[in-house]
RNA sequence: GCUCUCAUCGUCUAGUGGCCAAGGACGACAGGUUCUCAACCUGUAAAUCGCGGGUUCGAAUCCCGCUGAGAGCACCA
């Protein structure tokens, strides 16, 4: 065996039929990274764009950038190429029809000319005999006239003709044997009226002529996967490994759906999570660290990832720890870092720009505060603009307004530590809690009861602009 | 309905016959710290390991049945 053949290949193969990538399909791809880089192998993306009714107007383009901002680059994919192109389904078409050519000649596969409605007919007459619904191979009994028939142009598609009374096995990484029946599989159309392959075609063809080995993928393709085995075996191909991975859920255990719970990475990446700690969350869906930890980089989750550990239960996804996930991260950042993140952040998801000098200022107060760099502006929005509204009335408090004003005024070094002892001491004075007086002040300054430290907030704002907005609550 | 899969705290999980009267993390709650909110520290509650049988000296771990949940059953992927 060469050193090629035993390269493992793995691949994602995502659809563009939603807005963006799937966060399920993040997790799956994140495996396949791990057990191609584990390897030393290749990780490849082909995009399955074979239904042409449901494919969305740059979602191709929108998957591949996430992929990239998340930091899962491809080996080989529409965009970066390789030895196995093209990388896009619509454009092998021609491929696909050779391989059910072969097809057809082995008899592994027939025409059929049934008009939909036939089939919608036997399929409602089945399902009230409470029978599985399967085609009833009208068509492969006059192979003959269908296919003179064909030849006067009339719409057909091509049928796996499924091999009856055998048994079909899958090794399954995850799951161990499984069997099937090939008598409970329905004869599959490989290739549609329009001249498209379907996913099963294409998805074995392709694996095949780009010699991907493992096959990892959701636990949605198990039962479909008899149907892959068979045209394996037709085609007197060797099977790779397969691997089902375990679905992500809703919290009411179904299938992960943008009904229940954001979906696609983008909404994730708009929120300003940490695409790091998206990866690092993801990949603790139905695995863990074998020394049990959560927080780790995506070289130590290649280096220690095994298939072997993969959970069979489905777990579900909790975008409540994905966010405290991305405050861990946040917090291991130096300065330097969140900075140049959340600048970047603004500028890519809010077209502002935001004054550098002044984010810098205000990083150490709110590192330990936010969780995804959307959380910044929550925190630091008065930094920029001063309060239109106030969560406190402050309007019978105006002689308390009035001596936190001169108190301020009077202070010519304008340094936090100085300011809260100032402040501290009007509270004394007054009979007040340190508390109530800072509240007021935060009040005044930011327009919210929640803000990071108000006396190194003053200090940024500096003394002028700070006594100004004191000013602006009517005080003179 | 049929086929297949799965089953440990609310959630993510550790656990592969004795170390488990089940451990960690998120979340919740309480306390500490504190100018608010966080962060940080301490602690509490939280799974009779879905249920019932077996095997075994011994079972969360093995076997069987039941129940529940999920996925698939398209000229969608």
């Amino acid at each position: 065996m060469t050193q090629n053949q035993k390269e493992v290949r793995t691949r994602i193969a995502p659809s563009p039929t939603g807005y963006d990538l799937h966060v399920g399909s993040v997790a799956v791809a994140l495996m396949n990274y791990a057990w191609a880089k584990k390897h030393s192998g290749k990780f490849i993306v082909r995009i399955e764009d074979t239904d042409r009714k449901r494919v969305v107007k740059g979602a191709e383009t929108r998957i591949l950038k996430t992929l990239k901002l998340i930091g899962l680059s491809a080996d080989e994919s529409p965009l970066v190429g390789g030895p196995f192109g093209p990388y896009r389904q619509s454009e092998r078409l021609e491929i696909y029809h050779h391989y059910a050519q072969i097809l057809i000649k082995k008899n592994f596969a027939y025409y059929c000319i049934c008009a939909p409605e036939r089939l919608d007919k036997i399929r409602k007459e089945q399902l009230s005999k409470k029978k599985p619904p399967r085609y009833d191979r009208h068509c492969l009994i006059n192979q003959e006239t269908v296919t003179k028939k064909i030849k006067t142009g009339i719409p057909y598609v091509i049928r796996l003709k499924v091999p009856s009374n055998q048994e079909i096995f899958i090794n399954d990484l995850v799951r161990g044997r499984i069997v099937f029946k090939s008598d409970d599989l329905d004869d599959q159309i490989l290739i549609k009226s329009d001249g498209f392959p379907t996913y099963h075609l294409a998805v074995v063809v392709d694996d095949h002529l780009m010699k991907i080995n493992y096959v990892i993928r959701g636990e949605e393709w198990l039962s479909s996967t008899p149907k892959h085995i068979i045209l394996y075996q037709a085609f007197s191909w060797s099977l790779p490994f397969f691997a089902h991975v375990p679905l992500l859920r809703n919290p009411d255990r179904s299938k992960l759906s943008k009904r229940n719970n954001p979906v696609w990475v983008s909404f994730y990446l708009q929120q300003g999570i940490i695409p790091e700690a998206l990866l690092n969350y993801l990949s603790l869906m139905g695995w863990s660290h074998p020394s049990g930890k959560e927080i780790f980089s995506l070289e130590e989750y290649v280096s220690v990832f095994d298939l072997r550990d993969i959970q069979k239960t489905a777990p579900v996804f909790d975008p409540v720890k994905l966010e405290w996930m991305s405050g861990e991260y946040i917090r291991k950042l130096s300065s330097n870092q969140i900075k140049s993140m959340i600048l970047d952040f603004f500028k890519n998801y809010q077209n502002k720009n935001l004054p550098e000098p002044l984010i810098e200022k205000t990083i150490p107060l709110i590192k330990e505060r936010i969780k995804k760099l959307s959380d910044y502006g929550d925190y630091c929005q008065f930094f920029f603009s001063r309060p239109k509204e106030y969560e406190l009335d402050l309007s019978d408090k105006k002689e308390l307004l009035k001596k936190i004003f001169h108190e301020l005024k009077s202070i010519s070094d304008w340094k936090s530590e100085i300011i809260s002892r100032k402040m501290t001491e009007l509270a004394k004075s007054n009979q007040l809690n340190t508390g109530e007086i800072f509240m007021i002040l935060r009040v005044l300054i930011t327009g919210k009861k929640v803000s990071p430290p108000i006396s190194e907030s003053l200090v940024i704002l500096g003394k002028e602009e700070s006594l100004k907005r004191i000013e602006a609550c009517g005080i003179s």
